[in-house]
DNA sequence: CACCAGCTACCCACTTTTACCCACGATACG
DNA sequence: CGTATCGTGGGTAAAAGTGGGTAGCTGGTG
């Protein structure tokens, strides 16, 4: 089970490649293959699942109704922008210029782990993301961690 | 189980590596294999947890849901200092710049034992942490411990 | 149908950071 | 008083991160 934690500044070259940090290839499954499923995030960021995560991720939207709009909405836009992409000889992934688009990334981005999950964010607009958070992280925890 | 207890005034050598007191040290289990999660504590401090304590922690968050905001930032926030690292050949874990900064963490440092987890303060910043605290200790003693 | 532009997938090369090793003085202990 | 452990400092080889060249494929165009 992969379980990604951190964060890291990184480069994103002109080619639209960027590295997947060495500490977070250490959780990546020998299923995934190398292969990586990039697509829209929440908060503007992108998601990075690998190949395995995503599968069953995948089977799970399986499940949604087609003939509900509102899933026929979701899935679509799910969908729309996943994009597979296998590691190079670097352990880079080239990210489509559509979804560095939607994300707002120019050279530098903000790795996340997120246990399953890897985000990429602009690091400005992550920064502002926190900034919106009227709770702090205390209160937060408080709640959410309540024993 | 561990639980770590006592403080102890160490220094940070200017490759950010720190050495886990030796009287913490035994109560490591073996199942954390050498290997500690060092991440954002509250009120400024960083928290180390033993690789198997961490994963405890990792294990409640996992139930969180992705798709609650305040859940997200919460795991975001957590996660994104969270940083594993093993122990040298002289029992040193070394911390990213990044969390030597978010607890302004220079050449000196308090380490404390709390049960489960290790916290790693400025010296300064602790002090200062005290004098905060409105009621005393034996104050909150009354309310905290009551029969 | 030939040609060109753009993209992709491999290479190769360079710089910086990390991990591992060794070493020394201080302290605790029998 | 000798010995083992502990805390601290530093050197170096390996790994990680970054940048760029080129050949091959694809799709559009004159």
């Amino acid at each position: 089970m992969s379980s990604f934690k951190g964060s890291y500044a990184y480069s994103v070259d002109n080619k639209g490649r960027i590295n997947i940090p060495a500490r977070l290839r250490k959780y990546v499954s020998t299923e995934a293959n190398d292969t990586f499923v990039i697509t829209r995030g929440y908060e503007q960021c992108l998601f990075v699942y690998p190949l395995d995560e995503w599968n069953k991720l995948e089977e799970s939207i399986r499940h949604l109704s087609p003939t509900n709009s509102r899933h026929r909405f979701f899935m679509r836009a799910l969908l729309e922008r996943a994009t597979e992409s296998q590691l190079d000889g670097q352990f880079r992934i080239s990210i489509p210029k559509e979804l560095l688009q939607f994300a707002h990334i120019e050279n530098e981005v903000l790795i996340i782990g997120v246990l399953e999950h890897i985000e990429i964010w602009n690091p400005g607009i992550y920064e502002q993301y926190l900034k919106t958070q009227s709770e702090s992280y205390e209160t937060v925890a408080q709640t959410v961690l309540q024993k």
